[in-house]
DNA sequence: TATTTTTATATCAAATAGATATATATCTTC
DNA sequence: GAAGATATATATCTATTTGATATAAAAATA
């Protein structure tokens, strides 16, 4: 059986906010779905494309005098309607979220203790700094006036996003007692 | 650049426990290294071949009689060497772990409240069963005997996995009540 | 004016995910 | 005791994803 295709339906979504082009969705997944998702443009691109054929989506092809071509898409009420039937469908299995760091302390008897301690104290470092940008993120939904439709809901994302972030940033804590 | 290839070390790290055939590893990942890393045969089979080839595992071909061949893996010096060197490597940048329910949810405005409910409903049924599979194999780790210089450490990484599950139950409960 | 950053599309190689094929052994149930 | 299900064991294949690179012009900055 073919593997679920969240990137189609990732792209339908975004359709229905204000990006329009390939480059305005991969900078929006990079900057404020970062929580949870994450694209190349080798899968957008090619997507996109597809979504035309479907019947999903329209593209328009603006020649500006001088600049590149620049492509701007709209979701058609077709794809509206994949959209939301997708939406609907019972969530699948959770997935395994891989770790490197877990992996490297699951062979933590071949190091030395310092030396993972320190590795412990760069992993809550950078955890630290994702619940800041998690923070900035928040920040900026709550001040955009516009979007009030999926403002609640983005909000709620943002929250997981804290919530695990904060719990991972303790385990650091409790790890580094436990080591030391 | 090439990306980086935990497959190696993974591989590498698991012959230092009783892993020994392609099997074993595939069972020991999905059953106790499950809540922070996953492979595939497609992955292993080829890479304890590699390990061979560069000398950082050795093979034994136990032909048995009727039985199909079993090949037993070991760890050579060069290969510990080499597992040592990548577990003391600074660790990379965080990863974005992809979570479908959250990619819907970001959509929630598609959609009517009730659903939205039964979803995240659904999410925590599933978070508190893994929860559950958590403590079964920290009951696992606690009372088998042998391994004790692996068992604090299997125990930090289970331990991580716990609390950012509860802290995902958590969420749950409190995304249920912001929604109704 | 020169350099850097941002906007914008496209493609490629390597790695991963998930499924399937094959074959035997063992365990369970009728 | 036979049938069916589950566990052991290896191998391969396709589709998808990842991460990198190429290209080019506009806009911002120094």
């Amino acid at each position: 059986m073919a593997k679920e295709n969240y990137t189609q339906y990732a792209l339908l979504g975004l359709l229905t906010t204000d990006c329009r082009t390939g480059y305005a969705i991969k900078r929006m997944i990079d900057n404020s779905l970062n929580h949870f998702w994450k694209i190349s443009y080798g899968q957008i691109y090619p997507m996109l494309k597809l979504l035309v054929e479907k019947g999903y989506a329209t593209v328009e092809d603006l020649a500006q005098d001088g600049k590149p071509d620049k492509k701007e898409y709209s979701i058609t009420p077709k794809g509206e309607q994949v959209l939301k039937d997708w939406i609907k469908q019972p969530i699948s299995d959770l997935p395994v979220e891989k770790n490197e760091v877990l992996l490297k302390l699951f062979f933590g008897r071949h190091q030395d203790t310092v030396t993972t301690l320190h590795q412990l104290d760069a992993y809550k470092e950078k955890l630290i700094q994702r619940r800041e940008t998690y923070e900035n993120i928040r920040r900026m939904i709550e001040t955009q006036s516009h979007d009030k439709k999926d403002a609640p809901f983005w909000l709620l994302t943002l929250d997981y996003g804290l919530r695990t972030t904060q719990a991972a940033i303790d385990w650091c804590t409790a790890a580094k007692k436990t080591l030391s």
